[in-house]
DNA sequence: TCTGGGGTCCTAGGACCC
DNA sequence: TCTGGGGTCCTAGGACCC
């Protein structure tokens, strides 16, 4: 670890936040927004949650992953807009390009907050306070959106107080303050701490983040297993587990890649659901290709109309990055699982056991076959790029009736498709 | 209230191997 | 015939985050 000049080795992070991030992504394009209470995630009719709601709604108890349906109830005046994931990225490319400025080691968490590992620039940029108040100043300037500064020596404290200075403000835990600046706040506070976490916390008598001293870092381990033991230490600030223990600068590969669609009415019919099962696996695919990847396992979601969600996965010997034998195996996994006649209110195809490259072994014929496919499959994702993604499909996606035509161009006629185990291992 | 979509991490049981 | 213990992989489910 670096030192600093008074050699204990402390650090000092920032962590920022985006204020109603997309609510004011919009508002740069709908001037007209700015003030009004404002919904992004879908119209008040549609099935779906809210993504983001402008200060405005809130004061009407609107929050983000509430039903759009409860939110239009709530604040029946609301503008409601759908989300613009593109806009949302570019802005968050300015916002990551601002941080770039003030430090090099930048972690985007999500996309609209980050961590900087600001050790070291006090030269360079001055206190900490000092810094902040530059970085918030030039955010504004160069993206015209407000965000919250957390300062701490512990990522989790700054996280903690970033939502603390909420909205459009700055607030420094100064080192050896952390207990004492997380012990009035509600344990809910706490990254980590959800519903579920909350509720069995309050029925131990435990409400701020101060009870947690009273039950001691080992009946905690004791009730909640690994996860209590780090809860006993973010109660003091210390970053323990998940994602506070990645440094920062580092961006991890991902571990899977997944999509997901909800029906606008539950179905249980076949033909559809296949077709959305197809248009799933080529968006996968596609994202696989783009990084890169080829995924070991494959795995269905399926929600019926009560809610009751399984998943069911299945590993291959060869990882694949191909359309049609991601579909391949996601069909054979739901026509196991589905119930048929039960109605589906949603699919999802998930690829994960991503591996360096390919097989090295695959016979030259195989490996052929697999490249062609490779190449034709690339120049539909270029085609997608200029049209649409509804310029290229696999006649699956469209006409489910059509599947035996289909399979006949598809997974078995790719030479290795067959392949046994030997030619591999 | 009637519950999105994209992720990460953890747990737990069973298979399988030594 | 009854039965060890550790390690790893796989699968299913669930909590949590934005």
């Amino acid at each position: 670890m670096r030192r600093t000049r008074d050699g204990k080795g402390l650090k000092t992070f920032f962590h920022v936040d985006m204020d109603a991030f997309f609510v004011s992504v919009e508002e740069l394009y709908d001037p007209g927004l700015k003030g009004k209470a404002v919904v992004v995630g879908g119209q008040r009719d549609q099935r779906g949650v809210v993504s983001a709601a402008s200060y405005e709604a809130r004061k009407f108890g609107v929050h983000s992953a509430m039903p759009l349906r409860t939110a239009a109830k709530l604040c029946p005046h609301a503008i409601f807009v759908e989300g613009q994931p593109a806009r949302y990225r570019e802005s968050s490319d300015k916002v990551r390009a601002v941080l770039g400025r003030f430090s090099p080691l930048v972690s985007m968490a999500s996309i609209d907050e980050a961590f900087l590992d600001m050790t070291g620039t006090q030269r360079l940029l001055g206190p900490p306070l000092e810094a902040a108040h530059r970085l918030h100043e030039a955010m504004k300037a160069q993206t015209r959106l407000n965000c919250s500064i957390g300062i701490s020596a512990s990522r989790m404290v700054a996280k903690v107080s970033s939502d603390q200075a909420k909205p459009n403000g700055i607030l420094w835990v100064l080192p050896g303050q952390e207990a004492r600046f997380l012990a009035p706040l509600d344990v809910r506070r706490i990254p980590g701490v959800g519903k579920v976490t909350e509720k069995n916390l309050h029925a131990l008598g435990i409400r701020k983040v101060r009870d947690l001293e009273r039950l001691g870092a080992g009946e905690l381990e004791r009730r909640f297993g690994k996860w209590g033991l780090a809860l006993a230490g973010k109660a003091h600030g210390q970053d323990a587990g998940g994602w506070f223990d990645t440094a920062v600068g580092e961006s991890p590969t991902p571990k899977s890649i997944s999509h997901e669609h909800t029906y606008m009415e539950d179905t249980a019919d076949r033909q559809t659901l296949e077709g959305s099962l197809a248009r799933l696996s080529e968006m996968v695919a596609r994202r696989l290709r783009e990084a890169e990847l080829h995924a070991r396992t494959l795995q269905l979601k399926l929600r019926y109309s009560d809610f009751s969600t399984i998943t069911r996965a299945h590993s291959m010997e060869t990882p694949t990055q191909l359309d049609t034998e991601i579909f391949h195996g996601i069909l054979k996994l739901f026509s196991a699982a589905w119930k048929a006649g039960e109605r589906v209110r949603l699919l999802g195809v998930q690829a994960s056991s991503f591996e360096e490259g390919e097989c090295p072994q695959l016979n030259l014929l195989v490996e052929d076959g697999r490249e062609r496919w490779r190449q034709a499959l690339s120049a539909a994702d270029k085609l997608r790029d200029k049209y649409g993604d509804r310029a290229v499909t696999m006649a699956n996606a469209m006409k489910g009736r059509f599947r035996e035509k289909v399979q006949d161009t598809l997974p078995h006629a790719l030479p290795g498709s067959g392949r046994k185990k030997e030619e591999c291992r």
